[in-house]
Order: structure tokens, then sequence, then C-alpha cells
RNA sequence: GGUCCGUUCGUCUAGUGGUUAGGACUCAUGGUUUUCAUCCAUGCAACAGGGGUUCGAUUCCCCUACGGACUACCA
């Protein structure tokens, strides 16, 4: 690995299913290690064993696979820095947590639950409106800076239960340049004594992602805004820890919004707004979600959709596959503010992405038993068709059924007002014209069309609706000779023949 | 409440110290398609407000307003 090597991190915590603001995270870390001939790194963040989710893990894993993102480096494939669980790596944690402590960095704190409520609820009463654990009120509390030095021992010695806090210093400002929002200042007197180490023996995620991201040579950490607040802790605990020099690049990126703009968009959003949160479904206990892929959507159109929701590549091109978003993307080209989430202009994206898909590609998702019943050459050719007017590619096989068996249902109101015995007599005229087609050619079944309307006078309108309905059951689709010349001949006879003898 | 971050058409966004502030989605209208969809054309529509700095600010600075995130032994 060179020196300067990119290396990034995807760190969910599989705590459920996640969410497209999740994947959209995901997404700008494999597009900016891709850009950067860098490596993509998934780690599990999961040391918080209470909220744990069966089948989250493997779900984000699925979802990364059918997002094409592809994992370099992880729990799903190994790796020289492993393990890439964070449950798995408590041990090392404990080392740099100690070495904190014994460089007075950090304390053990001993107070219970109801110590620390009791105390913000004094100091709230006090008119204090942000009330911390800091360097104000820890000299109230039962800790390793205000115990004696004997007591905390004793303590130790008969497992009391203690965690860890980091000292956070009086009156500093901490300030770290991000790549997005350029410097970002805080000072340390907003800053409370969070916990690097629980109860349970586990780190909390500020200890976990801090150490792992030296440990695994994370060279930029992009992450959601809602990290940005905590940043500047992190930016302390790699002072503390002596990797001021190694201290990652940082990339904040927009939240995603609700599409009302009130707030971020949350899993329970795709219920209230009717549209997927979620990249593939999730079903579990009694909660169940569509996820895009079921919904139809086409993982390049998806993730076109979520880069461009924050990124821009600076023209005026929006339609990407995955290969050029890496070639265009950069972090320099992220927006600052949030964005809006807007489900129509999605689906526009998914459009335009089935349309540039081949019938090939298309036919991929046809039923198995379709593949079977057809020669692939008449489903690519259907697909091809039907493509045009579809927005998804799950309906293409629904708009062409008719090309897959004979209608069962007609459109009834066209029936009912057209199927006369006028009408019944030309469709007998035309059968006979279509059946005088020697070469059965999309051009000749048109020059059949278009003859038959001139000798007989008529417009397009007063017979071509029937007979569309007749063989395909439906008024609407591509064009009748198109349809037709598919269909072949002998189907297209056939099917006008029974509709005249019994509808 | 506090801290931090943000603010260009309804939405996603481009953009610059001097532009008719550009594109896309949506919507509307017209054209092509005898249907539907596509496609094409046209239209609607924005620099949050107030102070500075400047010959000139949408662009730079400050304030206000508004919005968001965070404020746990959750990530």
């Amino acid at each position: 690995m060179s020196k300067n090597e990119v290396r990034v991190r995807f760190a969910p915590s599989p705590t459920g299913p996640l969410h497209i603001g999740g994947v959209r995270t995901a997404l700008y870390n494999y597009l900016f290690a891709r850009k950067n001939n860098g490596k993509f790194l998934l780690r599990i963040e999961d040391t918080d064993q209470n909220r744990l989710i069966n089948g989250a893990e493997k779900y984000i894993i699925d979802s990364l696979k059918w997002c094409k993102i592809q994992v370099d480096e992880g729990v799903s494939v190994g790796g020289e820095f492993g393990p890439y669980k964070q449950s798995e790596r408590k041990d090392v944690y404990k080392k740099y947590v100690f070495d904190l402590i014994k460089n007075n960095k950090a304390y053990y704190a001993f107070d219970s639950n109801e110590e620390l409520n009791t105390m913000r609820s004094n100091l709230k009463k006090e008119g204090k409106a942000a009330p911390q654990y800091n360097s104000i009120s820890r000299s109230r509390m039962k800790n390793s800076l205000t115990l004696s030095k004997k007591e905390v021992e004793e303590r130790l010695r008969r497992g009391d239960k203690y965690v860890i806090r980091i000292l956070i210093p009086r009156n500093q400002e901490i300030k770290f340049k991000d790549e997005i929002r350029g410097w970002v200042s805080v000072n340390s007197n907003n800053l409370d004594d969070k916990v690097l180490y629980k109860s349970d023996g586990m780190p909390t995620y500020h200890l976990a992602n801090v150490v792992d991201d030296y440990l695994m040579k994370i060279s930029h950490v992009i992450r959601g805004e809602e990290w940005l607040p905590s940043a500047p802790l992190h930016i302390l605990l790699y002072q503390y820890l002596g990797w001021e020099n190694k201290t990652p690049t940082f990339a904040h990126l927009p939240l995603i919004l609700k599409p009302d703009g009130k707030g971020k968009l949350s899993k329970r959003d795709g219920a209230k707004y009717g549209f997927p949160v979620f990249p593939i479904s999730w079903d579990q206990n009694d909660k169940s979600f569509i996820g895009y892929k079921e919904f139809g959507f086409s993982p390049d159109a998806f993730n076109n959709m979520l880069a461009l929701l924050g990124w821009n590549p600076g023209n005026e091109n929006e339609i990407f596959n995955m290969n050029e978003l890496i070639e265009n993307f950069s972090l320099k080209k992220v927006n600052k503010s949030g964005a809006k989430f807007d489900f129509k202009k999605t689906v526009w994206f998914n459009e335009q992405h089935l349309k540039k898909m081949s019938g090939e590609e298309i036919i991929e998702n046809f039923d198995s038993s379709l593949l079977k019943s057809f020669s692939r050459e008449y489903l690519v050719s259907v697909a091809n068709l039907i493509k045009e007017r579809a927005k998804f590619v799950n309906e293409v096989e629904v708009e062409g059924k008719y090309f897959f068996s004979k209608p069962k249902i007609y459109d009834e109101k066209l029936i009912k007002k057209k199927w006369n015995d006028d009408n019944k007599f030309l469709i007998k005229e035309i059968l006979f014209e279509i059946t005088n087609i020697e070469v059965f050619s999309a051009n000749n079944i048109s020059k059949c069309f278009n003859d038959f309307l001139n000798k007989k006078n008529l417009n397009f309108g007063e017979i071509m609706p029937i007979l569309r309905v007749i063989v395909s059951g439906i008024k609407f689709g591509p064009p009748l000779n198109e349809i037709f010349f598919l269909l072949g001949k002998k189907e297209v006879i056939s099917r006008i023949k029974f509709a005249l003898n019994n509808l």
C-alpha cells in the first residue's frame, strides 16, 4: 500500500435496513475510492449490542451488492486489517482506552443512571440549557478525578460498574478543515466528557471509529452531516492518542430531507409519502418495506438519482452509469445544503435508464417461464418495442403481455361502442387483405393498412383501434404493424378470427 | 434553550464583483405519432430580508429571519 493511498470506509450499524441516505453515503465513498484508485472498506459498527437487528448485516451486504458497490475490504470479503466488525475488536479498543487513562486524557466514572439524571435535571433547574458532564459538573460526580485513588482502586477491585469518559480540556478552540464546508471551529467548553468505553466492556462509536480508522489507515472520512457536531471530539481523540499527523480528511455530506423539507428522511417516511426509502425490500416480523429493486428501479438509475442528490458534475449532463459517475465524481462538487427528496425525478431517472437498456438486459428481468416458452430473439424484440413507453423494467413484461398469450379480456368500452356489424364487416375485409400479404414485414403490413383505408376512404381512427383491441386486448401500445409483425401472420389471423367468432 | 451547519425557480441544481441569472424534474400549451408513451418546441417560475465594502453586488463581510443536524453507557 502506498503511503498516500486513498482508503475510505462505509461504517453502518446493523440496527435495521439501510435507508437511501445511508446508501448514498456508501455510494459517495465508493465513487471517491474508485475515482482515486483507492480502496472501499465495509466496517460493521455493532458496538451497541442492544440495538442489533437480526439480518441487518446481511441486508447491508445485499443492498450494496444490488447497487453494484463493490467492497474491496471488509466484513463480507476480509482483508489484512480485520476483523471488520467492531464487536470482534473489543481487545483492540481496551488497549487504547487504558492508554488514555494512563496519560490523563480519560477517567473512570462510577455514576449511576439515577445520579446522571439528577445532575442533568439540577443543571436544568439552574438554568443550564444543555446539561453536560463537563469540566464543571464532573467535579460534583463520582469519578476518578473526584474520588481518592484508594477508593477508585477499591471500586475497580470489587467490580463496580464504570464507564470511561474523555477528559475535555477547558476553553480550547478545536478546528478542522472539512472538505465540503471549509474550516469548522468549536470551543471545547461546548463539548462534554463523552463516554468512550461503556460499562458492558464495549467502546462507544466515538472511540471505536477513531481507533479503527487509524488502524485501518483510512485517509478520508466521508459521512453524513449528523456527525459534524461530534467531529471536534474525534479530532481531539486523534490528538490524545498521538495520531495527529494521521488524522484523516473529513467530509460531511448534506442530508437527504423529507419531500416537505421538515427534517431528514427517515425510515418511516416511505409509508407516509408513498415511495420506497430502502434499496431492497425488508421483510421481518411485523415490518415490511418495499425496496427500489422490487419497485422496478434499475441499480444504475437508483445510483444516478442518489448521486445527483447533493452532487453535480459541473456540467449539464444528468444521466450517468456507474463508470461515468466514477469518472466525474469529486468531493469539491458536493453541495453544502440538504436536498429534499423528489420521487418524481427519481422515476424520470429510471425511465431514462430503461430507454438506454438493451432488450437483452431487459429480458433478464422477465419471468423464467417466458424465457422457456419463447425464443430470446422474440423476447428481445418485444422488450425493445415496449421499453419506449414504460417507466420500469417490470412494466415491460406486463405491458407486453399480449405478445405472450391471446388476450383474455378486451377493452370493454371500446368493444361496446365499436364492435358493431358495420365494423365487423370491415374487419372481415381487412382480414382478407392481411391474409394476402406475401412477405409479412412491418412495412408491408403498414402498406396493407394504408391501402385498405384509402380504398375504403376511412380514417385511421375509424377502424384501427378496434383492430388493435381485438388482437391485443388494449387500446394503446406500439404501432400496430410492429405488433402484427412480431406476432406473426398466423397468430394475427387466428386472433382476428377468434374475435369475429366469439365476441 | 445551547452548539454547529446551511439558505438561487415548487423540487434537484449551474453560475459570476457588471449575465436577458442557465439546465433538469414537475406543471401548462402547441407540434410529431391515426392511439398511448416517447420526442420536439414554447411557457410558468428563483438569488430569504436588512445593513455594509464597492463605481457596481445574487456573488465578499456583518446582523436578522428561516431551515436542518447534534445535544445518550445510539450510531
